[in-house]
DNA sequence: ATGAAAGCGCTAACAT
DNA sequence: ATGTTAGCGCTTTCAT
């Protein structure tokens, strides 16, 4: 692999210049720029990266923390990412956390320990203060799908009690007077929001005490634990006539559910889904969803962490995304 | 950010002691060794991974070239090579390379230049020349679903040709006897494979001329390119009782087809896919689909790159790997 | 078992 | 406009 003094000797001239005409300084002749440029074409010389993160200190490297790259959701998070990190001229060092504290940890101190220039993490996993203690040691760490207390500025997130709120609404709002909640049973704190927008939705909503009752059941976030918790459902209650879920996987389990008691979707049972993720289009009935803009999410979070390390005034917009309802095959009206 | 002269002063001990409790060396003192690490925690000292690679001139960062990682599919091959990667102590820089030449250039030289210790390169823009060249320059670099002419023992590839004619056979087997395809019309390798492999697998089963035409039409391997082609292979055949469709996206856009139309999959009409994908699943009728068995391939892609960065003797396996012929619900007996 | 010192490839003063 | 040189943080001889 040529050098830079490889370069220099060639050419003729010092390190120093090739150096200067390597990072576009404007304090070389054309000429001999372009002397430079062929020589270091004719010898296949790229520079050393960790040569050039060493000694000037900033690395290219932006690193991204997500749970399991093979899930699309996360895949779109980590692509839009790259986007904006490839338009500034950055790549991307990747770290899968897989929903374990310990995994988290080590991605997170690995791609630190790798000099990365900025840090977009999904940590699900860790406490607030160890990422707290995390962003303070890394300046351009940003975290996403996450509300972090003290730390609302380097937070990108979604309202998820919103998006609760918009689906359970418009269940009701389509005549619907029971309307059941898939939840997951895993503790994090998406779960609780959503399931509180489902709750206030239906007080909102109420008109009498009877009208709209809660009815939850909880499983796996999976499509497995989506028809576990359709059948608890369906054994307790066969008055429900719609059911809101924790994510578009459970909805398929819970459609699946339906459907293999010979229940139609949606003319017996309405379904919405949360996150409008790859497959709620390929489900049959095609899937009413709350739609999640990770897109958008993940190109801020990529711009903030980039502003901050570079120190720039960041484009200061709140950290908050709203959810919008995407609606799809799987509800109509009541029939009653 | 204490650095390993810090942690020396501190510890009351020389930068190559810490060096070598560091990289466990066992030529030191348990006590010291004790001490050295108690004060690396104390100080927080986390190794520079940019001065550890630009002197020992191997860094742990293993590169991967993929065409866009929010496809599940992509997403998977990341998600293998990072297992192995982990394990070895490795981790993961990636690059986007919607399957544009450039691209695909521009993410491999940013990998090479980052000093990865190994690469697996997804690339179907590129040409045999170029990757020949580039695999020249970097001993370390793998091929995954491609078959490169005199760099056959670093490839990793699908016998398409093999899916292909499983596919066809078995609808042919179920009594079909207009047994359409779809095709992709992007022009590489994979879609001439699979099309050879649906020709053959008709004349191989052929018993008259006319009992089994080639019937083919070819759009964009995606979901609308699926629907056109479907749309076309109607039009000027409606004796068609099955397809076999170059992926399982073109497959769903021809079920929609289909079903727009007014036939039934898969009692008019039997489709079958090739991926299965995350989709096939979720898809109504549920997909039956040739099996591209990533997981493994990407495993593979992985710990040979390793080998290869480490000059360990390979285990010499066959780069070919065989698909298989997932049975769902989208494939039943011939009606006539 | 430990230390001193050279040097990896590059950038950034400082000189000229 | 170009060259000289120190030094980034670390590993690795070579001494001791």
């Amino acid at each position: 692999m040529a050098t830079i003094k490889d370069v220099a000797r060639h050419a003729g001239v010092s390190v120093a210049t090739v150096s200067r005409v390597i990072n576009g300084s404007p304090l070389t002749k054309p000429d001999t720029a372009d002397l430079v440029k062929r020589t270091m074409r004719e010898l296949g010389y790229r520079p050393n990266a960790a040569a050039r993160t060493l000694v000037s200190k900033r690395s290219l490297a932006i690193g991204v923390v997500v749970a399991d790259v093979s899930d699309p959701f996360f895949g779109s998070l980590v692509k839009y990412v790259d986007n904006v990190a490839h338009k500034q001229g950055h790549h991307l060092l990747i770290g899968n956390g897989y929903h374990e504290a310990a995994r988290e940890k080590q991605a997170i101190e690995s791609l630190i320990q790798n000099q990365v220039t900025a840090l977009i993490v999904h940590s699900k996993a860790l406490d607030n203060d160890t990422l707290r203690a995390y962003a303070q040691e890394h300046g351009a760490m940003v975290f996403i799908n996450r509300l972090i207390p003290g730390l609302e500025d380097r937070c990108i997130y979604l309202d998820n009690y919103h998006g609760a709120f918009l689906a359970t609404e418009h269940l009701i709002e389509q005549g619907h007077r029971y309307v059941a909640y898939i939840g997951s049973s895993h503790a994090i704190e998406d779960t609780e929001q959503r399931q509180q927008g489902y709750e206030d939705a239906l007080n909102t909503c109420r008109v009498t005490d009877e009208t709209h009752p809660v009815m939850m059941a909880f499983d796996t976030p999976e499509e497995t634990g989506g028809e576990r918790a359709m059948a608890a459902l369906l054994e307790e209650n066969d008055s429900l006539s719609a059911v809101f879920c924790y994510n578009d996987v459970m909805a398929a389990g819970a459609i699946t559910a339906l459907t293999d008691r010979g229940y139609r979707v949606p003319e017996d049972v309405s379904v919405v889904g949360f996150d409008d993720s790859l497959i709620a289009r390929y489900l049959h009935p095609k899937l009413t969803s709350v739609r999640y803009p990770i897109e958008e999410m993940a190109e801020l979070a990529a711009e903030q962490a980039i502003a901050l390390s570079t120190k720039q005034p960041m484009r200061n917009e709140k950290g908050s995304y709203a959810p919008t309802l995407i609606k799809r095959n799987s509800v109509t009206k009541s029939s009653e």
